[in-house]
DNA sequence: CGGTCTTTTGACTAGTCTCAAGCATTGTGG
DNA sequence: CCACAATGCTTGAGACTAGTCAAAAGACCG
């Protein structure tokens, strides 16, 4: 179906996912304040994914009409809507190598960096710690593994002091420590002011 | 580090792949004729994966300074392009829902069902066959499994009636099964003319 | 023809899944 | 304000997919 419009995540956690003819979930991306979960939508005519909410939101409307407009009229905002799915694309990347390539602990951690590090750019991280109102078994979707194993896989990080929950709230006891566990490194995401650090 | 030119593939397969700090590969997009494996460069001032052949290759190369004069001159050029790199992100999404959910024939029948339609879609098969120069080994690094184990899926394709190979040569004796096998739609593609069938 | 790369095989191991149940937390209606 | 759905989290045991290691057999190339 075509879209006219896209959306702008203005509050609260979404995701972007596929499924499969089987009926198995798999989260493609996790969509932050700031993202423009379907921005894709304006150059391709059909949708390949679908869009879910995982806590309340807020998000903002603009039609393709307009971003159009906007992007005849300046080339170098264009440019900049480009850039941004291109590093959406760089991402999806290395989700493929953390699925392909790492197990368990590492998997998860990888994607907890990431979190991490796209939350403090836009200012949602404080002191190593902050919201994500995703359960276990959205997770599990992301990363390809079971609800279950997710949870085994959370409570060993605990013992092993990478993370500290409490309710939503998730705290990096030791940043380098996970960033290692992860084999994190924030290069593929783009950002301007090389912000590796959570 | 900064590149200032495209490539574009000319004659040939290659592919595009990231290395886990462990040293492991994971493919994360087979290059085909007619592919600019690196377009996503002209945006993206790092960097965050890398080329290989896979066989002989030809390959041109265009530069920066001329692929943004032709965008800036021709708008319309600028969102085919723009579009191009859009569809490759489709791709990777399925990919990483390929390998998140799918697992051993399944996930090798997806692959091939989506390198027969894109090979066909320039030109490269006849009769539901295709010369196909890519490794075993290249495929465990495309599908997250290990060289031993797509020796053993292929082997059960092979038996099952699923595929049939003579050296590089690759023939579907049964599209409609592999794509059922593969659980493949080839919406994600976004063919022009939607040539579902190879 | 020797050397290298690729494919194939076997036996054993490990990571992850499945099924199945119990527990905890939260929100809601009586 | 409490009871009870509903949802999410935790646990255990057994099964299965895929990995590891090791080596042999083919295929390709200078």
């Amino acid at each position: 179906m075509k879209r006219s419009r896209s959306c702008l995540l203005l509050s609260g956690f979404a995701c972007t996912y596929k499924l499969t003819a089987g009926g198995k979930r798999q989260i493609v991306s996790f969509n932050i304040p700031g993202d423009i979960p379907d921005l894709q939508s304006l150059h391709l005519k059909t949708l390949d994914n679908s869009v879910a909410t995982m806590s309340q939101c807020r998000v903002g409307f603009v039609t393709h009409e307009d971003l159009r407009n906007l992007c005849t009229r300046h080339p170098r905002i264009a440019e900049a809507f480009w850039r941004e799915t291109l590093i959406d694309a760089a991402i999806f990347r290395e989700w493929v190598m953390n699925v392909g390539q790492r197990e368990g602990t590492s998997r998860m951690a990888h994607v907890l960096c990431e979190l991490m590090v796209r939350l403090k750019a836009v200012g949602l991280v404080e002191d190593h710690a902050c919201d994500l109102p995703i359960t276990q078994s959205e997770f599990a979707d992301a990363l390809g593994f079971t609800t279950v194993h997710v949870n085994r896989v959370l409570q060993q990080m605990r013992t092993e002091g990478l993370i500290f929950t409490q309710g939503t709230r998730l705290t990096i006891p030791d940043w380098e420590k996970l960033k290692q566990v992860g084999e994190f490194d924030p290069t593929y995401l783009h950002l301007e002011n090389g912000q590796a650090a959570a």
